[in-house]
DNA sequence: GAACTCCTTCAAGTGCACTTGAAGTCAAGG
DNA sequence: CCTTGACTTCAAGTGCACTTGAAGGAGTTC
């Protein structure tokens, strides 16, 4: 193991594109744990730990959380880094969600175009707030749309 | 106004479908007001709220944030309940919101089957790593959102 | 050896949309 | 009058994925 395939976190926060707060996180959750430490007790990293990061964050961009994606991690074989195989599985099954996910918005859409000059709101009547999906669309906090768009709520009049 | 036409914050929240905490939330954001208390300091509520509600439930669940829907009612004239001309404007500019966000979802899923079988997680080269959107999808349940990790920034993986 | 930057730990804070808990009040039935 | 259940307020807690801050150590450059 050549020590310049160790890599600071500082480093690593730099090519990951993440926060190096967010690798301390990573490794308190057990999902990104740094090779070694240095005698003056930093962490070093293989260039790996680039590529468990890059799965990580695309498994959030799928909609996954990070217990889904440590319970994935932790299936893989003596916990090793993903590999194409593994990858292939396991995005195979993520589609799935992104599937039903992107139904879900369909569905509340059609419901929209429904409502758009009805306007009843009627608690008994009104498809978009009897949602035919059990599944709500949103989780505490949980949010679909972030931007500078408080402006533009309501249309022009 | 007939007392016949107020109802207590269990009545409503029964009817509504929500918590009492909910709804005694909403009125600390400025969001739904009980017309009047009784002498006893007990929420009585028009029914007109459930209508105020039923508008909130509805724009969460086309996924804005409490204080955008804050934002729309209080633009309201008087702050008068949405009536079906203001229902009709406002849900058209949902309309755009969420075909976004099934945009989005769709350019993900894209990214994700070009992905599967090739497992390169590369940072450098890996589309689903590499938002071409500044939005992503995060947490449980989704979320939508995220300052980009604007990361480009690095070699190979 | 001083200056400077990067790193360390640990605790606490953030944002959103609520929920929970404690301690007390009100209204109706028996 | 007593009990019961729905209500009141206010403070604090929840979940997620981090971020921020304080206080200090490590490593490099002049």
């Amino acid at each position: 193991m050549d020590a310049r395939d160790l890599l600071t976190i500082g480093q690593i926060a730099a090519r990951a594109g993440v926060a190096t707060s967010t690798l301390r996180y990573y490794e308190d959750e057990g999902l990104v744990l740094p090779a070694l430490r240095t005698d003056g007790n930093r962490r070093l990293y293989h260039r790996e730990a680039l590529r468990r990061i890059a799965f990580i964050r695309s498994a959030q961009r799928v909609g996954l959380g990070l217990a889904e994606i440590r319970a994935a991690l932790a299936q893989l074989p003596d916990g090793r880094t993903p590999t194409v195989a593994d990858w292939s599985r396991l995005s195979a099954t993520w589609r799935n969600r992104l599937d039903a996910q992107i139904r879900l918005l369909e569905s509340i859409r059609d419901d929209l175009d429904g409502c758009i000059g009805c306007g009843c709101l009627s608690l008994d009547r009104c498809r978009l707030y009897n949602p035919h999906d059990a599944a709500a669309v949103r989780g505490s906090g949980a949010r679909y749309l972030e931007g500078d768009t408080s402006a533009d709520v309501l249309g022009t009049d």
